[in-house]
DNA sequence: TGCCAGGCCGGGT
DNA sequence: ACCCGGCATGGC
C-alpha cells in the first residue's frame, strides 16, 4: 500500500488487503523497524498514573521536568500529594503546562482514590477493567486516552490507547475515516488483536514512535516511512 | 520565530 | 450532537 503525494487525508484503501492483516502487519512492521519501545517511562504505577494526565496535549520531556520536581519535593504518592495545597501542587508541576488546571485534575483523581480506594491504586485496580474504566472517566480531567492509558500501563489491563497519533497515521493510510471517534479507532484494534496487554502496550509506544517520526502534522508525506 | 506536544472541558450553536 | 476557545510551558 502506497501513501499518496497529496495534502489530503483521503487516500484509497486497497480492498485487497484484509484489514485483519493489516493491523497485525503493521505491528510486525512497526517492531522489526523500530524494535521494543519499553513503555510506560516511569518506575510505578502512581508515576506512571501522574504522567498520564500531565502529559496530556504536552511534550513529554516537560512532564519529565514536573515528575522530577515532585521527586524532589518527595510528594510522589497518593496521600502527600493529596495533602498538598493546589496552588503549591500547580508550582511544581508548573514545566508541564497548562499547570493550574491539571493541578485540578490531579486532586480530582487523588479525592476519588483516597476518599474511595484508602489512597491505594492496587485497591482501585482490583475493579475489572470495565468498571475501572468507568470509574476513571467519571473523574473530570480523565477523558478515554487518559483513562485507557492508566489502564494498560498502570494497571496492566488489555485496552487500546488511541491518540492523536493514532489517529493521524490510521488516516493517512486509509485504514479509518479522517474524522473517526476514539470509540472507532479503537474498536479497528481490539475487533482484530487477542486482548494482550504486552503487545497493546508496544503497538501502542510503536505508533507514538512512528508518529514523531513521520506522521507530523506537518509533513502529511515521507518516502521513508516503514509503512508505505 | 512560530509551531507543536502521548487532551479535556464547558459554553454556545 | 457537534464546534470552538481556553488552558501554558519548553524545545526545536
Amino acid at each position: 500500500m502506497r501513501l499518496g503525494n497529496n495534502t489530503k487525508d483521503t487516500l484509497s484503501l486497497d480492498i485487497r488487503m484484509k484489514p485483519k492483516l493489516l493491523v497485525q502487519n503493521t505491528y510486525s512492521i512497526l517492531y522489526r523497524h523500530f524494535g521494543p519501545q519499553h513503555w510506560w517511562p516511569g518506575d510505578t504505577p502512581f508515576e506512571i498514573t501522574v504522567g498520564a494526565i500531565l502529559t496530556q496535549n504536552t511534550n513529554w520531556g516537560n512532564v519529565e521536568k514536573a515528575i522530577s520536581n515532585l521527586k524532589r519535593a518527595v510528594v510522589l504518592r497518593p496521600r502527600k500529594l493529596y495533602a498538598l495545597p493546589e496552588k503549591k501542587l500547580a508550582g511544581l508541576i508548573r514545566p508541564s503546562g497548562y499547570f493550574n488546571i491539571k493541578a485540578k485534575r490531579l486532586r480530582a483523581f487523588l479525592t476519588l482514590l483516597c476518599n474511595r480506594y484508602g489512597g491505594s491504586l492496587k485497591r482501585m485496580f482490583r475493579l475489572p477493567l470495565q468498571e475501572l474504566r468507568e470509574e476513571l472517566l467519571s473523574i473530570n480531567g480523565i477523558g478515554e486516552e487518559t483513562a485507557d492509558s492508566i489502564i494498560l500501563y498502570a494497571a496492566d489491563k488489555p485496552t487500546f490507547v488511541v491518540d492523536a497519533y493514532t489517529r493521524r497515521i490510521l488516516s493517512r493510510h486509509g485504514l479509518c475515516s479522517p474524522d473517526a471517534g476514539y470509540a472507532a479507532v479503537k474498536d479497528i484494534f481490539e475487533s482484530r488483536l487477542k486482548p494482550d496487554v504486552k503487545m497493546f502496550n508496544e503497538y501502542h509506544a510503536l505508533l507514538v514512535r512512528l508518529g514523531k517520526v513521520f506522521c507530523r502534522p506537518r509533513n502529511p508525506f515521507c518516502a521513508e516511512c516503514p509503512l508505505t
